[in-house]
RNA sequence: GCCGAGGUGGCAGAAUGGUUAAUGCGACGGACUGCAGAUCCGUUUCCUGGGGGUUCGAUUCCCUCCCUCGGCUCCA
């Protein structure tokens, strides 16, 4: 297992990663809650604990990967109310929406992502426990507070003091509450809207406490790594300490947490209550998965990012193609001659390079995930690889030793993962011939019947590049 | 008001108590090409919010001020 360091947002400083029982690591994300589609924001979160469940994978590590899906909340009963649906197939489908998007941009890392309704006897069981110790309270209409008094350590994640907060910033006060920092975990029914039968009357969890029911479930009373948006610090991930802690006596509930920057559009937090919001599959639609994704993950992953739909993504094709270019040539000809191509074979200097980067990026990367430093490495990677000139003349060994770093790219960054669609399909066994004919006549100098060619597969969306390792051809994405 | 994260070139954004402050985008020049496109190579010496302090030396450490964003019980 190699040693890495995170910056734990509860301690405000950057420690040693030791897992409560190595090799395994108990992680858990905040999902978002699916009463719409996702948005660009969202992705970016996500795409980042990939990166950090991949990274563990990679090195030796057993992450358990959990995010929840709070399936059922004020939001999704509302949106589903507007459209008289049920919320809870509303939800699951948003959620099945959310997770083709996931798949979509290569987010494939999660073990399990659990319906908080699900465990609504887990919940029921955490409600009953906070009372019977006395940190919450049933008020008259059934609902049940959790009484943040009774928790002296409450604020030690997000730095906040109880008397400093400011009640009633944003929301209405809620006049059940004895103060007005306590929060709800079983909120009473509303008349058709789902519920449970409870020893407090009918109702459905409050949105904290469904993680800490869950995570207790999934994970135990104590794990490894919690993450979400910064977003989440205060209230809900203070929250969350508060009643897992009270409810179980163990601490901490997570030994590191871990929180994303946010995404911020026009200068502004991206979110759908605000209505700023750029959606997910309508960016990977016009831009594909990898230019986002790089685009993510050239930040370190604590900093704002300002989303510019107009340029942020234009910018980010161009350095992706520019990052993936020798990747894709040296992928190609390994396809086209196998792993046993004969060649020339590269200097062992150069191999060494080659293994020598690959350690780097994972150093770099054990620096709490320094995405943006790994990236730029293996920009100088592709410079090294261009300064070979031609590589059609290596050996196939030379060639998988020049693919190392890019290797490590697919496998922890999630990049340059070789996308079929891109010159696979039928096209595959007819555009070869095509090019082959080509070829022939461009030999001849009948260039005419050469740019016929040319010019009749770039009408049914094929791009046909000539360079110094021959003619490559792929369909044209850039819209 | 309180808590937290940020402020670096034309733009996006790294890093370090010390020679030319990474990388990418853009721009400019060149190579390659029948052409086109893509790619590659080179150049882009004037960039670290303001003010103090510590130091031989500060973008980095300390103090202070200013600005932006997030949170203060809906939020990735």
């Amino acid at each position: 297992m190699r040693r890495f360091h995170v910056y734990d947002s509860r301690t405000r400083e950057t420690r040693v990663f030791a897992p409560i029982t190595p090799p395994r690591v108990g992680m858990y994300v905040c999902g978002m809650t699916p009463y719409s589609a996702a948005h660009v924001g969202h992705a970016r979160t996500m795409v980042f604990f990939d990166v950090v469940a991949r990274a563990l994978r990679r090195w030796g590590y057993r992450p358990f990967y959990v995010q929840n899906v709070t399936n059922l909340d004020d939001k999704v009963i509302a949106r589903a109310a507007d459209s008289g649906d049920d919320p809870l197939a509303l939800a699951d489908r948003q959620f099945r929406d959310y997770l083709a998007s996931m798949e979509r941009l290569g987010v494939r890392s999660v073990n399990l992502y659990p319906y908080a309704t699900d465990y609504v006897p887990e919940i029921l069981a955490q409600v009953r426990v906070l009372i019977e110790k006395g940190f919450a309270y049933r008020s008259d209409d059934g609902s049940v507070y959790f009484e943040v008094a009774k928790f002296p350590t409450y604020g030690s994640l997000s730095g906040q003091r109880r008397e400093e907060l400011r009640p009633g910033a944003r929301l209405e006060l809620d006049p059940r509450k004895r103060a007005p920092e306590d929060f709800v975990i079983w909120k009473a029914a509303t008349p058709g809207e789902p519920s449970w039968e409870s020893p407090w009357g009918p109702g459905r969890p409050g949105w904290h406490i469904e993680d800490t029911a869950m995570t207790g479930r999934l994970l135990g009373d104590r794990y490894d790594l919690h993450g979400g948006g910064v977003d989440l610090i205060f209230p809900h991930h203070e929250a969350e300490v508060a009643l897992a802690e009270s409810a179980t006596g163990v601490a901490p509930l997570a030994n590191y947490w871990m929180h994303g920057g946010l995404l911020l559009l026009e200068g502004t937090k991206m979110s759908k209550s605000l209505g700023n919001v750029a959606v997910l599959d309508a960016v990977l639609d016009e831009y594909g998965p990898m230019p986002l994704r790089l685009y993510y993950l050239n930040v370190s992953y604590r900093s704002p990012l300002e989303f510019d739909p107009a340029r942020s993504l234009v910018e980010a094709r161009e350095a992706y193609d520019r990052l993936a270019q020798p990747a894709q040539r040296i992928a190609e000809l390994l396809e086209r001659g196998g792993a046993d191509r004969e060649g020339e074979e590269i200097s062992e200097g150069v191999e060494a390079e080659a293994d020598d980067l690959v350690e780097r990026l994972d150093t770099l990367l054990a620096d709490d995930f320094a995405t943006r430093e790994a990236i730029a490495a293996l920009y100088g990677w592709g410079r090294r690889v261009g300064e070979l000139g031609s590589l059609a003349r290596y050996s196939g060994a030379s060639l998988e030793s020049l693919y190392g770093p890019y290797e490590w790219a697919e496998e922890v960054l999630g990049l340059f993962v070789r996308d079929a669609s891109r010159t696979g399909g039928a096209w595959s066994e007819i555009v070869p011939v095509l090019l082959e004919a080509r070829a022939r006549a461009r030999a001849r100098g009948d260039f005419a019947e050469a740019d016929r060619i040319r010019d009749a597969l770039a009408a049914r969306g094929i791009r046909v590049q000539d360079g110094a390792d021959g003619t490559r051809w792929e369909f044209d994405t850039s819209g």
